[in-house]
DNA sequence: ACAACCGTTCCAATATTCGAAACAATTATC
DNA sequence: GATAATTGTTTCGAATATTGGAACGGTTGT
């Protein structure tokens, strides 16, 4: 076992409701020697990839995470394109708007921007949601074909309540999701994906179910379609497919 | 030289201007052998602290970073709380609002808060400011004895220029600066500590110069000192002053 | 098709890392 | 305030990973 594997196992610990971790933690957490932990964390504070909070024995990681955090969100043109389209978008209804990246069977928000209503849904970023209970999570596996999806949820009952949903994004190009996550809370979801790296992001506005109409909730497709078929233009994206029936009421 | 140390010489590559990295770049960026750069490169994606963008031969940070950079965002009280206060100070104001920290001579924001007035300051977290030139790095300094801020500039013009700026900080309790770093740009600064774990964060809210008048600004200027003093209060900051001759007239 | 460049793999020598147990320092309990 | 319990650090030989040089595939551009 390589040091470098157990650092990153020792990374891995965080960010799911733990924010710092001591000496013994990471021995309990990895099976590790207590010598080891003590070893481990004392290299990766030298490095910087750990620091001590305050003068204590806990540990939470270096500051340097926040520069690479800001690396890995501009290094994708997709994603840069995508921050920008979702920072007009969310100007522009005044509603709280996401983009999301997939991790397997989870989605990550990796930029957010707070809306300008009165009445808001709150932003926070670094989340994990599971991608088949939202908008967003659907609108990007709505860009795998079938068999794949198959491939990520064996499990009978989720894929096949899952299958008309996703046909329904290929069909009409967008995602919809009414108070699901969130008592309350609507969320509106449009993918796109670069070819060449293989990047799909999703686009993503959320806002409160009560306060949308028809006419706002189509004006905002609209305009969602419109601004990541443009991303889908520029990078071009064969999987993007501007909708075609989506104003014909259900 | 340890394998953890070179790989976090790498990291340290990322987030000035330079979002991937390829294996060349590396070994001529640390003078390392091709072959010892390939092979870091290697374990660091095998572990996830690196990963290839599309197919190509560039890496980037991976995407365990983006928790992580949370996890460390999350990890401190003051933190927490500064993040709550600009964000409501931001939506209060209409301004861009910062949370930053302090990195030896140079401020790093780690949470911004887009305003939502028409004409506002654009918002970008990971950049790198210099302390002696901004508002926020001020009300931070401001917070060392003097001293401390001699040991830290052992440069005599630079100290000299920054002494009384930071006495008036101490005496009133907030920093300006007025199109320093940016032409048209205002900000105001406070600066709060946690004294058990003395971390220091700044809040500051950034502004059209042309577009505040001098009610607007005193009214911020109240409403920041008040937020930060609930934050001092509530984690037991020592150095916290209010201000207490901030409506005398310059 | 060729050349130039970039990235990967092999090797033995070297340096780091490993786990157990003793040691030190902290925190909790009485 | 003393003792016990927990947590973190250091030491050691043995085991293992890492190192740089050179030779080997692959890709890119002319």
């Amino acid at each position: 076992m390589t040091i470098l594997e157990n650092a990153a196992l020792v990374l891995r610990c965080f960010g799911n409701n733990c924010t710092d971790l001591t000496v013994s933690e990471v021995s309990e957490r990895l099976g590790l020697p207590k010598a080891s932990a003590s070893r481990l964390l004392k290299s990766m504070r030298e490095t910087g990839m750990l620091e001590e909070i305050g003068g204590s024995r806990r540990h939470r990681p270096g500051r340097m995470m926040l520069n690479l955090s800001a690396a890995f969100r501009y290094s994708s043109g997709v994603i840069g394109r995508a921050r920008a389209a979702v920072h007009e978008l969310s100007q522009a209804f005044g509603h709280t708007g996401y983009v999301s990246i997939r991790d397997n069977r989870q989605v990550l928000a990796i930029a957010d921007f707070e809306g300008t209503n009165a009445l808001r849904v709150g932003a926070s970023i670094g989340n994990k949601l599971p991608a088949e209970r939202c908008a967003t999570g659907r609108s990007l596996l709505a860009r795998l074909a079938p068999a794949e999806v198959a491939l990520l949820y064996p499990d009978g009952p989720i894929a096949e309540r899952l299958a008309p949903q996703l046909d329904r994004i290929r069909r009409t190009g967008y995602a919809l999701s009414s108070q699901e996550t969130t008592p309350g809370v609507d969320g509106l979801a449009v993918a796109v994906g670069d070819p060449v790296t293989s990047e799909a992001v999703s686009l993503c506005l959320v806002y409160p179910h009560n306060l949308v109409s028809d006419a706002e909730r189509n004006a905002m497709i609209d305009a969602m379609i419109d601004s990541a078929g443009g991303i889908a233009e520029a990078v071009g994206d064969p999987l993007f497919r501007a909708a075609a029936e989506r104003r014909v009421p259900a």
